[in-house]
DNA sequence: CTGAAAAATGAAAGAAACAATCAAAATAGA
DNA sequence: TCTATTTTGATTGTTTCTTTCATTTTTCAG
């Protein structure tokens, strides 16, 4: 008998259909006891896929959904260091690209930080991503694209040939991309190859590319590589990666940029 | 002076920073009392930008964040019956449209449900609206694909030239529609052009269209007409409409399916 | 089929957070 | 400067949350 996994199924419908559970709710729809409710709605918020709140539980909607958990929380104020760092290079009348992921999204929240304060006479941002967006706000100053496609659930993102085909009518003025990890010999890489290769194709189409990278990304290995070390004009990372990658950059020509403080 | 406006825009700044911020956080960054985090916490979730939680508040992120306060909680029960109802007439093999809206969000939600109980060998699922795509998950059988563009931040979808150009290649079986405003003279309206400038583009390249109206809809006027009466071949609605629309749908074809019970 | 180990459940006690109320302080306008 | 209004902080009582433990149910080896 799996009594436990069948309610957390048909909680988690009935999530979806009504957004969010009271206490009271669950107990005489499931008949048990609250403290079984507690533990149902300790489980699912575990889970990642809802969010506990004072009465009751709710459905987790978005970046903080999959995301959030644990993980996330550490290296997070080092993303939005990075993002931070990346956003100060953004200029007026510049038309960008944003990759999708967390620091990807940092940088988008410092962006919009930016964009709230007037910074910005025009500018077009283009994103794949679907966190990037819901974090920037649209105006008649700044337009703000998506390039759809297929839809990725776990990264809550668009690939493939669809997206591809979208950027072809598109020049950017610079590009900001994350990756999964970069090493001397394969340059940066990503674990999905439909993201590779969408990257791979926004190079081509930029004048200028930005690598946004933490610390846990130097040296670590990827399943696909999107440009050599010397394809990107600038990286910006949070404290410096070691020896072999300086020397790496410097043979490339390419820019390092590292956090003084902020 | 205006320190209660300030403290509220500040907190809102750390908000989309750090995503959240508990209640001890707030009291010694402001250097406030409890109530008057309290107080100010209540509101910003009326203002509907974050979500009071347990020890804190976070921010508010998607469905949930502006439409939803309070009218949509009255007929939102009716929009999920016309939503189920229409998920029924897709089958297995479909490519379909899904317009944007609180409506057709019902629907996705409602089709969603089909999908895990695994009624669908193929399936797929194109749209414009970011809420139908974070309710839908995909799978290898159903494909979901956003036609992006141009981001509109309060609707959370996407129109204009570019969307329409990414309609260009494909063709679809069946297309759901909503509408701000019906009227028999007029026919199905928007209240956004590009919405219903894309949403004619849509009918072109459906072979079956369906409206999905709930009762408010009938007899409002809207902005910009995209269809005739005729332009549907079928109706979904709430209860029935009054008598000129029946007359209406009679002349000209469409059938109207309404709710015996559910 | 039986009995022990593991898991799940319910109840209870203490801790934390919440809403409501009221008086003091700060602010704005005459 | 004085008064009316708003904002703030403290208090009280209620609700919800977490933790702990005993009981029940389930699982699985013998």
């Amino acid at each position: 008998m799996q009594k436990k996994l069948d309610r957390e199924e048909a909680l988690f419908r009935r999530l979806r259909q009504t957004g969010s559970i009271s206490l009271g709710e669950a107990m005489n729809l499931f008949d048990i006891s609250e403290a079984t409710v507690r533990r149902l709605f300790s489980a699912l918020e575990e889970s990642g896929a809802a969010l506990r709140c004072y009465g009751g539980i709710r459905l987790a909607t978005s970046s903080e959904g999959y995301s959030f958990p644990k993980r996330e929380q550490e290296s997070r104020e080092e993303k939005a260091r990075i993002g931070r760092l990346a956003a100060s290079f953004v200029e007026s009348g510049d038309a960008i690209y944003l990759d999708s992921g967390t620091t990807l999204l940092q940088m988008a929240l410092a962006l919009n930080e930016r964009i709230f304060s007037g910074a910005f006479q025009a500018l077009r941002i283009f994103t794949n991503s679907i966190a990037n967006i819901s974090a920037l706000t649209p105006s008649l100053q700044v337009r703000v694209v998506l390039l759809g496609g297929e839809y990725c659930m776990e990264r809550r993102d668009f690939s493939g040939s669809l997206t591809e085909g979208y950027l072809e009518p598109f020049h950017f003025d610079k590009c900001f991309l994350g990756a999964d990890g970069v090493t001397v010999a394969a340059g940066f890489c990503s674990d999905q190859a439909s993201i590779s290769s969408l990257n791979a194709r926004v190079l081509r189409r930029s004048d200028r590319a930005f690598a946004l990278l933490s610390n846990e990304k130097f040296g670590r290995p990827a399943l696909m590589s999107y440009a050599k070390i010397g394809g990107m004009q600038d990286i910006i990372a949070g404290n410096g990666p070691d020896q072999s990658f300086l020397d790496a950059f410097q043979a490339s020509g390419t820019r390092l940029h590292t956090m003084a403080q902020q």
